[in-house]
DNA sequence: GTCAAACTACGATGGTTCTCGTACAATGGA
DNA sequence: TCCATTGTACGAGAACCATCGTAGTTTGAC
């Protein structure tokens, strides 16, 4: 039906609303860190399947959600899987620098630790 | 006494041992952002009595232990005040960049928003 | 020695978050 | 239509966090 489309619409907050405050704590989670690191590397949209992570399915929905309610990432339908985006533009407009240099910290501490 | 002075040095992560997951935590809090701002601002030492924060004093001080035992700032006794100054040699070295973005990041919003 | 100032420790409370399991819904293909 | 795939909703538990009030400690000045 018709209607059904609707419920399968996802609120994302507009740029504007986006805060400092809640991208960095959206951030904070090692889980989300890493569901944003594998996408900043796929260098376009992966389904929340696509990734591997050490929680289970229901605990992935949430920190989907999470990402996607603090602005960092864009979440679309497509058949029956959910496509998962970097909001880069977004947040590069909002915080410049911000983001590179969030992912490059991520990635020297990586290697640094061995992770 | 002697061991009396043991009770006053507070303990810091080393430099190697500062997580940024934790320090994104740290700043994900609008109180301690706001610390962190004065203290970037004042481009010195400040006492904790020196802020104005819209806490009490012991939820204060929960702040300023979460901040440097994130490794964000240093915290020396004066007296009986107790001094704070940003790390920022530390965190310069394991992610470049990053702390300047931070706070760049926190001015914008700031003064979009009227902060 | 006395006292005020600065900060802490402790316990409590209310809220949020991370996690899970189970049951359910929507889609696309056979 | 039937079914496998993909993801959600809901409820629950454990842990964490921000906040407070009260009582206490440490210091420096008088």
């Amino acid at each position: 039906m018709s209607t059904a489309t609707s419920k399968r619409e996802l609120d994302h907050p507009a740029r504007e609303e986006i805060r400092l405050e809640t991208v960095l704590h959206a951030l904070s989670d090692p889980v989300r860190m890493r569901v944003v690191r594998e996408l900043a590397a796929a260098e376009g949209e992966l389904s929340c399947s696509d990734f591997d992570l050490p929680v289970t399915k229901s605990t992935t929905t949430h920190h989907f959600r999470v990402l996607r309610e603090s602005g960092v990432i864009r979440q679309v339908y497509r058949g029956t899987a959910k496509m998962n985006g970097l909001r880069r533009t977004d947040l590069e407009e909002l915080f410049p620098g911000l983001f590179d240099r969030i992912l490059e910290a991520a990635g020297l501490q990586g290697a640094r630790l061995g992770g």
